[in-house]
DNA sequence: GTTTCCTTTGACCAATTGATCAATTTCTTT
DNA sequence: AAAGAAATTGATCAATTGGTCAAAGGAAAC
């Protein structure tokens, strides 16, 4: 599984080949076959898991607490999401470039559902006068975004940024400078 | 070109086949390798298209000018590019997933050295009291991240937003949303 | 020790892949 | 219309692909 998803997020479903797969895994493609009857089956798994990591966090939020600690705990979580388990990140973003075939009833289903649920949460922060009136969707498709791109794009991250690997002192600043701004252009203005 | 462009966006290099590609284009696949002599160099053509819309944006802020105007300008011309480009901006993606094996050496010279400047232009409209204090990167980083999203997660905000094709009139809302937070963000507060 | 079941693999298969080539068609130039 | 250049393709190639299979190996049960 883990040999199968560092694959599967650098070359997406089709890019992906069952050998190398084995290979990474120390183990010959007819081994590898005997446990996953073949790719899809494979990638399936290594999908599913990634879909936990992924919607997990955006589930926690509360609308009875208050937004400001909501929703930094929320890109927090995210944050480490995307720094724990990069390739899982990857694959969703592989996933959906080519059109997310097999993702496609959980995006319109489950994922939808918990988007809606969690939109009207940020309408009632917003009514109640404890945030800016802002499209809740989008700020939801921000944090995403904003989020993922650290692991996703991380080669360019590193590139342009000129750092090395990204441990978890950059991910601090990342955490607190996209916080900052996320909140700040949320938050009503004091009177 | 056209039709790499959809092919490689959707599979990334490796999983996208030259034979499928030709069959796009409406020709044999002989025939395209006549033009391009393998695989590679149309990548490598597409590639070099991509870049041009990528990176041209970037270059148009005027550090002369005021950071509300320019910065909004610049997040409505990136989503303008997703919007006419979205393939262009997959395949950037997908470069980016395999780890930029093509892009590599223009990441950490030309977008590096562009992103350094515009970094300092930021900076100085800090220094100026214009902008709050933030990390110029990052704010490059959510303006990158957020833009493309809606070209490269398409499939995912169709889904759960529940729209179909995301039009003009969309993506006027988006720049609207994303703007505004970002500005909201990033612009000192009034005395 | 031997039988049974689970695991592992080398050899193999048909289909697909990127790429070549000779032969043909189409277009341009004269 | 003839000659030449450019464009196009069917046939073909070796390599790689996802997947199968029969046989061998190893661990647990008896």
């Amino acid at each position: 599984m883990a040999a199968a998803e560092i694959v599967f997020a650098e070359h997406g479903f089709r890019g992906a080949t069952v050998d190398e797969i084995a290979k990474r895994a120390d183990m010959s493609k007819p081994n590898l076959l005997y446990y996953y009857k073949n790719k899809e089956t494979l990638y399936r798994a290594v999908l599913g898991h990634t879909l936990d990591i992924w919607l997990e966090p955006l589930a926690e939020i509360d609308a009875d607490k208050d937004p400001e600690s909501e929703i930094r705990r929320y890109i927090a979580r995210k944050l480490e999401a995307s720094r724990n388990n990069p390739h899982a990140s990857r694959i969703f973003a592989t996933e959906m470039l080519r059109g997310a075939p097999v993702l496609d009833s959980y995006l319109r289903g489950e994922l939808k559902s918990l988007v809606t649920e969690k939109c009207a949460v940020i309408e009632q922060w917003i009514a109640a006068g404890k945030l800016a009136p802002i499209d809740p969707i989008h700020l939801i498709f921000m944090i995403w975004a904003t989020t993922q791109h650290y692991a996703d794009f991380d080669v360019q991250v590193k590139a342009v940024w000129g750092k090395g690997a990204l441990q978890k002192k950059e991910f601090d600043r990342i955490e607190e400078a996209v916080s900052d701004v996320i909140l700040r252009g949320i938050l009503p203005r004091k009177a």
